[in-house]
DNA sequence: ACCTCCTTACTCGATTCCGAGTATTTTCGA
DNA sequence: TCGAAAATACTCGGAATCGAGTAAGGAGGT
């Protein structure tokens, strides 16, 4: 059951901002933007509202009141239940410790390399290069943006993280097109073979 | 239209086998498994025959003939149709020359780590890094294994990137540790305070 | 006074997904 | 040779998802 209950992380994300105070959903939505979570935590605004209906049927949040603005559509606050916050250490403490399989879309197509021709591979792996290489290039310009900010490393790590595994993206993907230019890779027959038919 | 149709790699996977040779969906299953693709694709069997389906009505798969084995259910083969060759090296193109936002949920955590009380997060994040020395100690064993059943290195290479990936996260992390055990990472302040409440 | 565009704050329905279930057949040990 | 377990080959319903749409209010120009 909380397998498939955990599986949308923007359920995550409301709990932990209803852990910091009460919120209506726009305001969530707001918020998120405002702290850019969207890079780092997968959301999808249209889902927002089904969201925290889960999580109130679920009773890990509550609605507390119904505010109302003119004729503006009424805004429920809701705040979160201790079995909530529960929810949520419990949750998070798992993510944190507990490596589970992530799977890139990198990872799905290098395993259905042998589809393209090996001149076709190359070429769209360095393409992939540069691009990663600009995607580093404009990752340092944030980095320091974020220095004269004075924004705490400790609201960075996320963005540190993913351009570690970036810049190891990037060696990996250089060595493999050296290896399919030079044809040193195991495997080069095959290859040649399965793309006869 | 594409954008929402290329979210399913189970898509991607039945357009690679059939672009080998005609098959109907149990035997596209199986070898799946027997390549182990699920452990490079995010692959959910349920959903292989509704997959197929929505494959065929976009007109990129046909039916082929309908198999018969004694009182067995019927078996559809299916073939890839050009338009279907088209889409799978055009997809597949596409997820390796750009490098696409890949969420992983660790990245999510780690936006989060606030919500954790210092001590908690280290505790954690330790936990982490034995299980990602068990994993990687582990997938050396793998390789091992892979190299003496004489598997060439072409079809281990999404195994290799993600070892690759999961080495520099040990690493990444272990130096996270040592900066909050020694209190060095910059915003500690703001995490204790933000734990106050 | 009017028009237009932007923001606010949601809503909706068509797809997609997925775990669990099912019914038959084969294998294999005792 | 019998029964139990495993493999075969799907099926299904309910939940989740997501992009696109919408309607009202406000801001800014003419």
């Amino acid at each position: 059951m909380s397998s498939r209950q955990r599986s949308n992380p923007l359920a995550l994300a409301v709990l932990a901002l209803l852990y910091e105070r009460p919120m209506h959903p726009y305001e969530m939505a707001t918020t998120l933007r405002e702290r850019r979570k969207e890079d780092s935590i997968k959301l999808n605004y249209g889902s927002l509202y089904s969201v925290v209906q889960s999580l109130e049927r679920r009773g890990l949040i509550v609605a507390k009141e119904v505010q109302r603005d003119g004729t503006r559509p009424e805004r429920t606050v809701y705040a979160i239940a201790e079995s909530g916050a529960v929810e949520l250490l419990d949750w998070l403490s798992e993510l944190v410790a507990v490596p589970g399989k992530e799977f890139t879309q990198f990872e799905a197509a290098l395993s259905l390399l042998p589809c393209l021709r090996p001149e076709e591979a190359v070429r769209l792996l360095e393409e992939r290069v540069s691009r990663l290489e600009e995607e580093l290039a404009a990752a340092d310009g944030l980095r320091e943006h974020a220095f004269k900010r004075k924004l705490p490393r400790l609201l960075w790590i996320e963005g540190e993280y993913r351009i570690a595994l970036r810049r190891t993206e990037l060696e990996y993907v250089s060595a493999l097109v050296r290896e399919i230019r030079e044809e040193t890779i195991e495997g080069m027959e095959l290859w040649r073979e399965f793309q006869k038919q």
